[in-house]
DNA sequence: CGGCCACTTGAATCTAATCAAGACGCGTGG
DNA sequence: CCACGCGTCTTGATTAGATTCAAGTGGCCG
């Protein structure tokens, strides 16, 4: 793998807090691979040989069941993905494919596992990213479940742009039937749900989404740190007073997070 | 808190690994507490002060949103229950419920931490349970979207039976209205689905279930060592050879995992 | 230019939610 | 001990939300 590859891996939480020489040593062992795009990286059911980390492209991981699959989370880079599978030695939950050509750098899962018994810091780190992955997939669950699709679609949106920086303009990361999937429901309802949310200040052409009135989206959205992220609440405050809504939105690209399921009157 | 319930915490996985030294500064600072019925612990939002340990009767964990609410998980005895929260030093996602008389051990979420700081073992184990519950979510979630309702009730009752030890009878853990909320439906359509069910090889009657055609029933859920767990399979295969089935299934009682959403054809 | 694929739209269908009412069980208090 | 009241559970009728099936559009690439 590159050296210029290294420092990005470095930077992640994963890694950022453990010895360097755990760190160079991991990297030794490693190796970097590029695919091409809509390639299988693996399939769930596997044995979970490698920690993935992508450093180039984007990935879908999705999960399949009786002649169907459902998209489970986009991973961009830099990130690393299927910790728990690798931690626990066990087969992945969910299979991978690429989404773009990717560069992908390989971890052997033994040799995390033993890094992470021989480093203390390491071992916390996997920890609390674990933390994380697990607070992720919650959210994701409750929102498939007190969430209809309207809201998730809604809540995605706002998110989006979050990440984006609180610009009130950008353009879908993924494809809307990925996009669909991810939220619990076909590319049929999207569609249609994408047409009724035109109402609700938002403006969406092919992959350009335009926020026209956050305000009112918000309020089909009710946006809930303890669902979507303090996160998304914050820069979607701070996007109001200082950013007066450029007439012409910037493009900005971003992966990530809503769903739908059965909810219980109070 | 008493010392005849230390053995059963120091048993469970987060616990065993660790040395006794710091299981027992542990066990100095905690304190157990017993909770009246459908006491609410903690809400969704609140600090993660403690890490909770449930000892003796019944929790609830359900996430709430807009007025209504989900049921999350059930825990029984003994197993710890909100790590990751404490893990982060963050806020609850979930809020937690009494369904019976319950005694808690509450351990203090700061000293927690330290003790991972401290005691790699510890660290080490906390990792293999995040990782744990991961994947349990995960599969909540796979479920959800790739099951409907009708499905994730025939894995469900065949995940009890499995639990039970393989036994075609047990009797409902926990009120319907509840069970109907995990699974992400509304009471009504869980007692439909039962009705449904009926025709499916299994009878219900009030919280008596009875597994009167297995292979129907597997039939309907299509289990999945990816979306139920390899144990299901594993207690289920064990069941059909050495157990004739007795005329007269046995009640055996149990918690646990099923849930329903959107999918996508392949 | 042709074909493939994503996306859209329409119509029909289905699953599950909602609203409403009644049955049943259980515990409390008269 | 029984009657009452509450909450769960069930059942029915209706509605709403989302899927399915089918057809048509448009963009991209060979």
């Amino acid at each position: 793998m590159r050296d210029e590859e290294k420092p990005g891996i470095r930077r992640l939480p994963l890694f950022r807090e453990m010895s360097q020489e755990t760190f160079d040593s991991l990297m030794q062992v490693s190796y970097a691979q590029n695919f091409p795009p809509q390639l299988d990286l693996f399939g769930q059911g596997d044995r979970a040989d490698f920690l993935h980390i992508i450093v180039e492209g984007m990935v879908e991981l999705h999960a399949d069941w009786n002649g169907h699959e459902t998209v489970m989370a986009v991973v961009q880079p830099v990130s690393a993905f299927i910790l728990a599978a690798c931690v626990r030695d066990s087969r992945y939950l969910m299979s991978a494919r690429t989404l773009e050509r990717s560069r992908i750098v390989l971890l052997p899962a033994p040799i995390l596992r033993d890094a992470m018994r021989h480093d203390p810091d390491f071992a916390m780190a996997a920890m609390s990213e674990l933390a994380v992955s697990y607070r992720i997939m919650v959210r994701h669950a409750k929102n498939l479940k007190l969430r209809n699709a309207r809201e998730r679609l809604a809540a995605w949106i706002l998110r989006q742009s979050a990440l984006a920086g609180g610009v009130p303009g950008f353009v879908l990361p993924v494809e809307k039937r990925l996009l669909a999937s991810f939220l619990g429901i076909t590319a049929e309802s999207l569609s249609r749900t994408i047409r009724l949310l035109q109402a609700d200040g938002v403006m969406i052409d092919g992959a350009r989404v335009t926020i026209t009135d956050m305000e009112r989206l918000c309020r089909v959205a009710r946006l809930d740190p303890m669902l979507d992220g303090s996160d998304v609440k914050e820069a979607l405050a701070l996007m109001d007073p200082p950013r007066p809504a450029p007439s012409r939105p910037t493009p900005n690209p971003a992966p990530s997070a809503a769903g739908q399921a059965g909810v219980r009157a109070r």
